[in-house]
RNA sequence: UGGGGGAUCGUCUAAUGGCAGGACGGAUGACUCUGACUCAUCUAGUCUAGGUUCGAAUCCUAGUCCCCCAGCCA
């Protein structure tokens, strides 16, 4: 049964249910079976945490098996990215972890077989007569004149594809189902195709290649997977996947069901189009944290425990959707709420001197590392005379929902004093350079003995004791909801990547290390980016905090 | 035009003939040393038309719209 009760119930578990309550399976057996061609993404993260997330809630098992069949377009690089990010996701395979390639010679012992029940033969057609042999959706297909070679002829002619001696596409095994069938993918599909490529494991070994079809229902019986998890689109390929274990491999068949794929709001899924955005610079790599990869999520600093709680969120049916990218963006906020430390660090600063503040004086004050978690901790954090806020905590002429500072309001600032603004300093242009405010000293630690209130709380840190710090601020790569629509080019937001380059952030900063998560108060949860160093920090925006006055401001 | 799927608040998703519920988003308010968090209230939906039934998102009939399939990719 379903030990798990904060998961949400889906089609799929009601047939795990059902499967288990009739006893047609013990246990269960799913897989996640990546083709090493890509990086993975965060839709592929939903198909991981659905496959391993059943494993774990019903006490089964889940494999780990790369589909590696086409060696023309997969890499070892990307075997290594899809380890590394499905155990980053917080998911162990154990013993289970699989490539197709090791069943080769299984395979082609299926395909001896097939051959031997007379359900399939080489066929001679050239890859586009084979096209022009299968009709069209609504016509028929014709049979191929090689359909009726005999059995001897077809093992001989198949030994010695496999052998090298005959040329790239001079001839395919293929399936001998029905011509006629209204379903394409039944027309006699193709099962081994030869390629003199070298493949990334299995060397030089081999000259045909298997098909995904083949593959894929021989493979998960191999492993006794009970439950084969696939994408709808994978929905007509079904019949031949039942057709191939039923000539060939005993009862029982594992069983295919179909889900929707992730769609996200501006953002783009498919490989071939994040491959296109790598390849001609519109983002830095495959890790760019604007790209929905896993790696660029992680880089981003998105957590595995927000990324897992999203695809149970999401839930899993068979309708085609769009997932509203804001609630990724809650589910990261609300992890790192919980456990991201609190800093203070000033994004556009504007300098304030304090007139009535000791000059050289500095004192440590003491803050807290998270409110929403006593044991965090606290932290001391140096003010003096001169200090920075943010530009934006400043107005001269303030609307009237504005309750920062201005000239002669009084503002908190956080952990430290309430200071009064008291001029306002331009350059030539009427730019403001620099604020001139006056502390009171019995509101140290931030509140008024005889009781006042202020509005607002400022961040702030010390001018003097404080660090430099590169920030990178990022938004949407695509400014429409679905980014398929139109043109690629047009669709890319100009401003998916802001770079402040005079941040200054608290000295407590001083030790990071690439990955290391804060929160900046009032901003929103930044990460240590990797090129971050002890001489220049770099510091990425994973979200921003939500912001209602962003929103007033707006009306 | 053949075949295979799908349609429930703006978005995602439950309800398996018996009160259409949750989450995100949005709005309003309370709280607040983060305009954050939290809390409260509100917002808003069964593709259409018939039928069966005491009762239909669910069953039946007829439509409409959307997605997938004609790689020797997966």
């Amino acid at each position: 049964m379903d030990t798990s009760s904060n998961t949400p119930s889906n089609f799929i578990r009601a047939i795990i249910d059902e499967d288990l309550a009739t006893g047609k399976h013990r246990e269960i057996v799913t897989r996640f079976p990546p083709e090493p061609n890509g990086y993975l993404h965060i839709g592929h993260a939903k198909s991981i945490c659905l496959n391993f997330g059943l494993a774990k809630d019903y006490e089964g098992t889940c494999h780990l098996r790369f589909d590696d069949t086409n060696p023309e377009k997969e890499e070892i690089e990307y075997i290594n990215s899809i380890i590394e990010d499905v155990h980053w996701l917080g998911f162990d395979w154990g013993e289970h972890l699989y490539y197709a390639s090791d069943y080769f010679e299984q395979l082609y012992g299926f395909a001896v077989e097939l051959i031997k029940q007379g359900k399939a033969y080489v066929c001679d057609l050239s890859a586009e007569e084979i096209r022009e042999y299968r009709g069209t959706l609504t016509k028929p297909g014709k049979n191929s004149p090689y359909r009726d070679r005999s059995v001897e002829e077809n093992l001989d002619l198949f030994a010695r594809m496999r052998a090298g001696e005959f040329e790239e596409g001079s001839r395919v095994l293929r399936a001998k189902i029905d011509m006629t069938s209204p379903n394409v993918v039944m027309r006699d599909p193709a099962l081994y195709r030869i390629r003199k490529v070298e493949h990334h494991r299995t060397g030089d070994e081999w000259c045909i290649y298997p098909m995904y079809d083949f593959t894929h229902c021989l493979s998960d019986a191999i492993e006794g997977i009970t439950h084969s998890i696939c994408t709808l689109e994978f929905e007509n390929n079904r019949p031949l996947y039942e057709w191939i274990l039923d000539q060939v491999y005993p009862e029982p068949h594992p069983q295919q069901i179909e889900f929707a794929r992730l769609n996200l709001s501006y953002t783009m899924m498919s490989k071939r189009k994040l491959l296109d955005l790598v390849n001609r610079g519109i983002v830095q790599g495959w890790d760019d944290p604007r790209m929905p990869t896993i790696s660029g999520l992680r880089r981003r600093g998105y957590t595995p425990a927000s990324i897992r709680d999203f695809a149970e969120r999401i839930g899993v049916a068979k309708a085609n959707s769009i997932v509203d990218v804001a609630l990724l963006e809650h589910c990261v906020r609300e992890d790192l709420n919980k456990t991201a430390p609190r800093t203070m660090a000033v994004l556009r600063p504007l300098k304030v001197v304090i007139e009535n503040y000791p000059e050289g004086q500095v004192e440590e004050l003491e803050a807290a590392n998270n409110p929403q978690d006593p044991d965090a901790g606290t932290r001391k954090i140096p003010f003096a005379r001169e200090i920075y806020i943010e530009q934006e905590d400043f107005m001269e002429d303030p609307p009237k929902k504005f309750f920062r500072l201005a000239p002669g309001r009084e503002v908190r600032l956080r952990f430290a004093y309430f200071i009064t603004c008291t001029d306002v300093i331009k350059d030539e242009d009427g730019n403001i350079i620099e604020i001139r405010a006056t502390y009171d000293p019995e509101t140290k630690g931030g509140s008024a003995p005889d009781g006042r209130k202020v509005k607002a709380t400022l961040h702030w840190v010390a001018a003097e004791q404080s660090l430099p710090a590169e920030v990178r601020l990022y938004d949407h790569l695509f400014t429409k909801e679905d980014p398929n629509e139109g043109d690629v080019e047009e669709n890319l937001n100009p401003n998916s990547l802001e770079t402040l380059t005079e941040a200054r952030v608290e000295l407590n900063l001083a030790t990071v290390e690439p990955g290391d998560r804060f929160q900046f108060e009032r901003q929103g949860y930044f990460c240590v980016d990797q090129d971050s160093t002890k001489d220049k920090l770099v510091f990425n925006r994973t979200v921003a905090l939500r912001d209602t006055w962003a929103k007033v401001q707006n009306q």
